[in-house]
DNA sequence: CTGTTAGCGCATTCAC
DNA sequence: GTGAATGCGCTAACAG
């Protein structure tokens, strides 16, 4: 329930301008820009401006600094969602790649929906962003002729396109579900069942879907051992329901790879909780090499990307692209790949 | 490794503003202006500009916009992490309570550092926020200095603070620790055990412990069994480290209290790996009802505290507060307290 | 190193 | 319902 108090928050001053540090400093607003943006100030005035500055209380207005110069300093960012903690890495390699730049993200997330990264597009266009950064290679045909109407450079991550818009920096989901397979075939399991959303709304886990099928595919195992389960992201809870619906349906099944680590400790726990012996009733891995994975009991095998190193690869090249553009020139479009890395673990 | 591509990305048209779009349509700019921001605009008129935007794939530019109008539209948000599924829930709670505002979140964290708050706070005043959303009462002075120079609405969240800026939209971290405690006492626990951060670093974690010690004075029990481990936010693996050190350095302990449940996590699995039952042996409690404790084996006790709901109230606060601001008044400070509930499971 | 002039693209204000 | 004039606060470009 609301509980209103009393007032703390009184009249308070109008800002101050560019003009009112001049006026006080004694010198043009040029001079005071200058010494804001690190041009060349004689030091006596970088003093008294900076003096000026405290004794106001000026805050720069980039509002009107990002319209007069036409850059914006604004990195445009979307993600499918910031409760994930692959994807907030990400953001966060981000942030780091665009410290001490002057730069500024612009954070959004879909909920893993094109409609919604559309929508975000659009509204975040609108701040004039000098560069874009999307999650995925899956997007509306207006997205991308919108991105198409716009000079800032994108970087599409997490998964390697056919079609790039302009940079790119992830690894194939495929080929990440394909080696696990491969692996756990190496480890001996000839039974290996996948589990997944139900729809491809979330396309990296159909990607990996799909290199699970190829593998299996390629090494001869049973076919068709696939739970489908929930719209994507799919819960820990749901990977706990799936493993039971997995192994009522197929009892011989020895392995089950999970479309993320959150659903394989789900799957891991309902084991545990059910008395089924993880890996000796079933092996399980996931996705992702999310601190869960590595902290509970069993350890859980799973697949590692650096998820900091795509964000802070992706914001470097942003950055590099800016700073093309201001000499002029226009860098190329890059692939950048980042490896991934099974890591067997205890689960299997 | 970076693996440069063929060129994707030809030169691009120049963005078109409104003039242009004025002139297709055979209207003036302010017609344009208003069809876009909702004015009244003649129905043929409005579809002749509607044409005259989708042919030349115009986008509103805001960054003008906001200059001209004094009205960013950002709503400046400062969280400790992007990567804690806690704050996540505000943040999308933030999202929720501005959708369709027009409004755009401007998102920062500190890892947990007052100073880099700071750091954020000015960076982002420089973009004009119409309102600005802090998590803690834990300010350095400039800070205060600086939010107290602006016109922008504050709120001040996850804590209640003894001298509030303005707005506040929180709980009592230290009654939730006391609560717990408490609880556990009903339970027929006698000695009771505290894990958190060696600092106060995170004010949060500190004041639950300041409430778990009230609550051990209060029942009179055993006192100072109190194990600090790392630098907040402690891990799930620190949690797991600190179970063992309390109970080789305390055998009698019968229920540890852990400052968050990624710690209380941590514990209980490496109880398990170590064979120690969990309650009988010890034990365990945590704070934030995160995902993880409630499908973990056994299922964590826990603190929950509705985070969407701290985001979508001080969305809400900021919302009615520019509402207030556009007619001339400004809207009294508010207090909002949100409850928190201890859910009592199988870890207890 | 410093100042002057000009203008960014839009919304406000007022007139019609 | 529509248009014209005006200016937001800053930085680019140039002159000194």
């Amino acid at each position: 329930m609301p509980k209103p108090t009393t007032s703390r928050n009184p009249a308070r001053p109008a800002q101050s301008t560019m003009a009112d540090v001049a006026k006080r400093a004694g010198v043009s607003k040029m001079t005071v820009s200058r010494a804001i943006n690190g041009g060349l100030v004689s030091a006596k005035n970088k003093k008294r401006i900076e003096a000026a500055i405290d004794e106001l209380g000026y805050v720069l207005d980039q509002t009107a600094g990002a319209f007069s110069s036409k850059r914006s300093g604004f990195i445009a960012v979307i993600l499918p969602s910031i409760n994930n903690s692959n994807f907030a890495d990400t953001a966060r390699g981000i942030t780091a790649a665009i410290a001490n730049t002057g730069r500024q993200l612009l954070l959004g997330y879909t909920d893993y929906r094109v409609e919604n990264e559309e929508k975000l597009v659009e509204s975040m266009l609108t701040r004039r962003p000098e560069g874009i950064i999307l999650t995925g290679i899956s997007h509306t045909d207006r997205t991308r002729r919108l991105l198409g109407a716009v000079a800032a450079p994108v970087v599409e991550t997490w998964d390697i396109p056919a079609n790039p818009i302009d940079h790119v920096v992830g690894f194939s989901n495929a080929e990440a579900g394909r080696s696990l397979v491969h692996r756990l075939y190496e480890r001996g399991y000839r039974n290996i069942a996948f589990i997944g959303g139900t729809s491809n709304r979330d396309t990296r886990g159909a990607e990996r879907r799909l290199g699970y099928t190829k593998a299996i595919e390629e090494l001869g195992l049973p076919r068709g051992r696939v739970i489908s389960f929930g719209q994507p992201p799919i819960t820990m809870e749901q990977g706990g329901e799936a493993i039971v619906h997995l192994i009522q349906r197929w009892p011989d099944v020895d392995a089950a790879v999970c479309v993320s680590d959150l659903s394989a400790f789900g799957a891991v726990m309902e084991c545990h909780r059910r008395g089924w012996p993880v890996p000796k009733r079933i092996a399980i891995a996931g996705f992702g090499d999310f601190d869960v994975s590595r902290c509970c009991h069993p350890r859980i095998t799973t697949v590692a990307v650096d998820c900091h190193e795509i964000g802070r690869a992706a914001g470097d090249l942003i950055n590099r692209s800016i700073d093309a553009a201001r000499t002029g020139s226009r860098l190329a479009a890059e692939t950048m790949l980042i490896p991934f890395q099974v890591v067997e673990r205890e689960s299997t």
